[in-house]
DNA sequence: CTGAAAGCGCTTACAG
DNA sequence: CTGAAAGCGCTTACAG
């Protein structure tokens, strides 16, 4: 029979008594209190510093929470006030570098508001998201933001808003960072960046120095973030009124690994016919598709030119160094914290959108094809 | 005068009625209980699982949680219990992938174990570890897990020894990863690696390549990891009767770009003499070393042989892939949380530690000198 | 400026 | 297998 695993614990009936073990016990408010000659609530008002207290009163209280090495229980702080200072975040990977530049903005910008920051990894699981928004809400955290592409279905996007709509009762927001916000009257925050368009710009550019067959690498196909990018690449070609090889669109995963053995396999069967140029559907992916390109004896940018997305440090570091699209992404999980700290002030305030700026990086891997069309 | 920033807020004397907003109100073990027609004791039964219950009690209670979108309040419940089920750990910079890959395995293995994290960096501001020590123990995390060398510094280490000691009367604990244990008799875990053992190990497979000035560059000089790994380098000499030339020991930190300036440097003004091998005080540091001699004419091995420390994936991508000592990253993590779950299992027991395996990785940044002493 | 007291939402030793 | 009730450690509207 199962039986309840506590160790020889405490009986709320007969409560330890402080004193009685060596060495100072973790003190309460009770205590400081008790210490200082003062009451309770006096001990939470200097503790907390939002009401007026005497000088002296201070004075007494803070000499008593030094000499018992009183630390405030934040459970207990939480469950008779409302907040937890604390705000969650949930990525897929924190390894990935993409998220953990946008994981540190939120802990640095959660730090400067005096927030400790939750860090989740659904390491790709189904339904992790889930889980984890529920953990998170069990938490009460003050925020949850949720970061990267999602799954546009709509039975999951339902998901989605009824959690959402949960933690809104909680005076909780769930703030969407990198994904397409959810239906309107939905308590949901969204810091977004321009998909279609930084995927469009970079496309132009390689359009524009007179590649005509560009393949496109990478990205899993039922991802929003997947899908915008391929949209504006799509758009950048129509808007000069070209058409798209189907076969130059392979779409696959956000690896490396990905896009070196794609372009391999391409470059042995052919079956996407030529290319002078690549678009990595990420930066990881570019860097996979140079080595591939490398390894069969094609010369980056003189034989094919190579563009990624996201502009991580690795795009700079490597040789030749990889024109890409910039994401701001530590401004990013700090625009998330500064949403979610703004809802906050409303009540029941309308769905709300925060846009951060992309941009075109040229740098060496990007060139004019061998031999030029036009 | 200051007054309490409160929104119109809720009355303890007279708490809100759940029903008279629009839409369901956040539920508690009170109305799930009414709702099942069960005791709340019993529902608390049926959501820890820990006790027997009746199979139609459980699914009335069952029933009325999903009715209801209950979503237990883990700060009661952390209030009322005595686990958190919550681990904290403290970085420098999780942007780092030292410090990415083993929160990482924090990370999973408090997954795995049903507990969520707290990450927290302190971005090098002195002091900011002990603050973040003391946030965590708010928190009543159930263990705290410090990453990174360490100043060794006696008075630090005494600040650090009371943290472990409050958390200890907490039930918590403190543990170490990557440095050095404190006195015995501290309540404080520690995960360690052998940092004088690899440096040894490396060194000496330069030597015996015929290197005889190799030069040691980065690493922070109060740093508990770097001096470790220095003595390995000079016990490395001394085993087979070396001199080492002080002037070939040149300490500053753990950054790419340190390593890039100063062998730059070096290289310009000759005063550390001549040198055949580079020995970065880690991968970041060899890295940015290679850049140097690449860009002063020098071929990485045929020229001079670099070496760094830790293997980040970082070291396998660089061309040439690097030479250096592996860690094994994640598992440190995960061995952190494992320790303190299991410390957790004794009252006062006594200070222990966890070593983690280390070797050297060969690849293609090293070779014999160009004209091999004997 | 300060205190007495209620209440936050759970868990668990007791007592059936 | 289940319920009544105490207690976890704070905060805050009231009432001076």
């Amino acid at each position: 029979m199962p039986t309840p695993q506590g160790k020889p614990s405490r009986s709320p009936r007969a409560p330890r008594t402080p004193r009685d073990a060596a060495g100072p016990k973790r003190a309460t408010v009770q205590e400081v209190a008790e210490a200082a000659g003062v009451s309770t609530a006096t001990v939470s008002r200097v503790l907390n510093g939002n009401y007026p207290v005497a000088a002296e009163t201070r004075r007494k209280v803070e000499q008593a929470v030094r000499n018992l090495g009183y630390v405030v229980n934040a459970h207990a702080r939480a469950l008779a006030g409302s907040r937890t200072r604390t705000v969650g975040i949930i990525v897929q990977d924190i390894i990935d570098p993409f998220y953990t530049f946008i994981a540190h903005g939120v802990q640095r910008q959660a730090a400067e508001d005096g927030k400790l920051c939750l860090v989740c990894s659904t390491y790709g699981v189904v339904g992790g998201e889930l889980d984890l928004i529920d953990a998170l809400h069990e938490q009460r955290a003050d925020a949850v933001i949720l970061v990267g592409g999602g799954v546009d279905d709509p039975a999951y996007r339902r998901k989605l808003a009824d959690r959402a709509r949960a933690l809104g009762r909680e005076g909780s927001w769930l703030v969407l960072c990198g994904r397409p916000a959810l239906e309107p009257g939905v308590p949901a925050g969204v810091v977004d960046y321009d998909n279609a368009g930084g995927a469009h710009a970079i496309t132009d550019y390689l359009l524009g120095l007179g590649h005509r067959r560009i393949l496109y690498v990478g990205g899993p196909e039922q991802l929003s973030v997947h899908q915008a990018r391929v949209a504006g690449f799509r758009r950048a070609h129509a808007s000069r009124g070209l058409e798209v090889d189907e076969r130059l669109i392979q779409p696959g995963t956000f690896s490396r690994r990905f896009g070196y053995e794609r372009v391999t396999q391409l470059l042995r069967d052919g079956s996407a016919g030529e290319f002078t140029a690549v678009f990595g559907a990420n930066d990881g992916v570019a860097v996979g598709v140079m080595q591939a390109l490398r390894e069969a004896g094609l010369r980056v940018p003189q034989d094919v030119s190579v563009v990624g997305y996201d502009d991580i440090p690795l795009a700079a570091e490597v040789t030749p160094a990889l024109t890409t699209v910039h994401l701001p992404l530590e401004q990013m999980g700090r625009e998330a914290v500064r949403l979610a700290v703004a809802l906050r002030g409303e009540s029941d305030g309308p769905t709300d959108t925060r846009h951060v700026g992309t941009h075109v990086v040229i740098r060496d891997s990007t060139a004019p094809p061998p031999d030029p069309a036009s």
